[in-house]
DNA sequence: CGGCTGGTTGAGGCATCTCAAACGCAGTGG
DNA sequence: CCACTGCGTTTGAGATGCCTCAACCAGCCG
């Protein structure tokens, strides 16, 4: 590991804090909740129901709306002027859609359902108004947005920083952590992606996700459902962290 | 490249929004200036020179406020629990640091200056408090965040679809374009940073960063200064996008 | 049944990483 | 002034991890 840090300082105890203040704030989903009441008394939300491939918007079409999901699970995909696209966020109940338009005033990508879902259609400017009113709306609106960006960069980090195999393995430990928060089981979890597309998402090519899946399923590191591939076993959650750290230590004891 | 979302629409054409919403907020100078401006006369701002490598603030720390860049090159680096590290984004004058710190009332990342620099000291609380009284602030800060998300997001996508030698004349693209809407000159730059750096930015190693300079030099998509190898001169900034786009062509046409 | 989509697995190729050597430059101290 | 050192950079050679191409399988649906 390359420092980069021109004060090499004792980084390895700051990160530490990290898990601490996941632990912090461990009422995720009572904070979900309160956020759909506060959105639902404040607001004058209209609800859409989007069955799976439907586009809740588009990129470049006029941002007009945020997007709160209530029910299943939507991505968001980045399309470059060039062609290139890529699922830049997977999104959960409680999760907004569509922070990236308000800058420019157009969306920058598109939001897809991928299962049957419902979003909650919030009109910026009521919410604006809104936000100057009440100082919870605000906050909550704050948040949202911090920790997307926290999120995205924690992404970057994985993108760069891990090999094929571990990143799967971070991956697959995001979304249990995030059914978890939801009060969900993570002992068996149901990916709605096809390979190409979580190895989209991870920057890697379906045969290396396959691959990889195989490989911590061989590891006992996850298993696989006898009711297709789509559906994985994660009888502990805590080893697929453990499987990341090993993966890097293969390689820094060089 | 493969196909992501379910319908297959014509994705060039809506691509194709991008540049054109570039090109409509082109007077980006005015916008930080007048950002500075409506910061100044709404808030008590703090004055904090910052010398090169020292930080603003630090992954962990309480969050309290937000600091907007007046002069210098600010980088800020996301540290994992198990070590990694990684430059998570480049802020210049008129970028705000330490929106990832208000979710968890802590920062998420450090903030370093990359060179003698000044920041406005923001206190979160009043900056809040303004916010419900003036409309503007309040849309300055969602812009901000926006943008911000919207510039991750561009930074995953280069990340994992654009090969080494594109990702950086990518960079450098990105770089020379937030010199020009600040009114600078982009026919020479002066990167502030090390190979291991870029790399490290870029998801690639320090010895990759210099082989694809190097080619970018051979190519005279670039050249070197005389005065050392950090000051990097771009003829043609438009150079570097079509680099980017034949290096994807000559894969794409298999 | 036959076609289609999605998944798995193998073999070989290539882009990037690793390791190593050498260079330029700045600072330091003799 | 000149060694000497340390850091950042460049370049080469070899290793390797991931990609490409291809074959095959399973489930699903008309």
């Amino acid at each position: 590991m390359q420092a980069i840090s021109p004060t090499p300082m004792t980084h390895a105890a700051i990160a530490s804090c990290k898990p601490a203040i996941a632990a912090a704030h461990r009422p995720a989903g009572e904070r979900i909740a309160q956020l759909l009441a506060l959105i639902d008394s404040e607001l004058t939300v209209v609800r859409r129901v989007v069955h799976a491939g439907e586009q809740v918007y588009r990129a470049g079409e006029v941002f007009e709306a945020l997007y709160v999901v209530h029910a299943g699970l939507f991505k968001t995909v980045n399309v470059s002027a060039d062609g290139r696209e890529q699922v830049a966020g997977l999104h959960f109940k409680g999760d907004w859609l569509g922070f990236d338009g308000i800058a420019e005033g157009r969306f920058g990508c598109d939001a897809i359902a991928m299962d049957t879902g419902e979003v909650w259609v919030i009109r910026y400017d009521e919410l604006l108004e809104r936000c100057s009113r009440t100082p919870r709306m605000m906050a909550a609106v704050h948040t949202a947005m911090s920790r997307e960006l926290a999120r995205d960069r924690d992404s970057m980090l994985a993108l760069c920083t891990l090999p094929a195999d571990a990143r799967v393995a971070d991956f697959l430990r995001n979304w249990a952590d995030t059914l978890e928060q939801r009060g969900l089981r993570t002992d068996c979890i149901t990916l709605r992606m096809t390979r190409a597309e979580i190895g989209n998402f991870l920057g890697m090519k379906l045969e290396t996700v396959s691959r990889a899946l195989s490989r911590l399923a061989r590891d006992k590191v996850i298993g696989f459902s006898e009711k297709g591939r789509r559906d994985i076993e994660i009888p502990d959650v805590e080893a697929l962290r453990v499987f990341v750290e090993r993966s890097l230590a293969a390689t820094t004891l060089h």
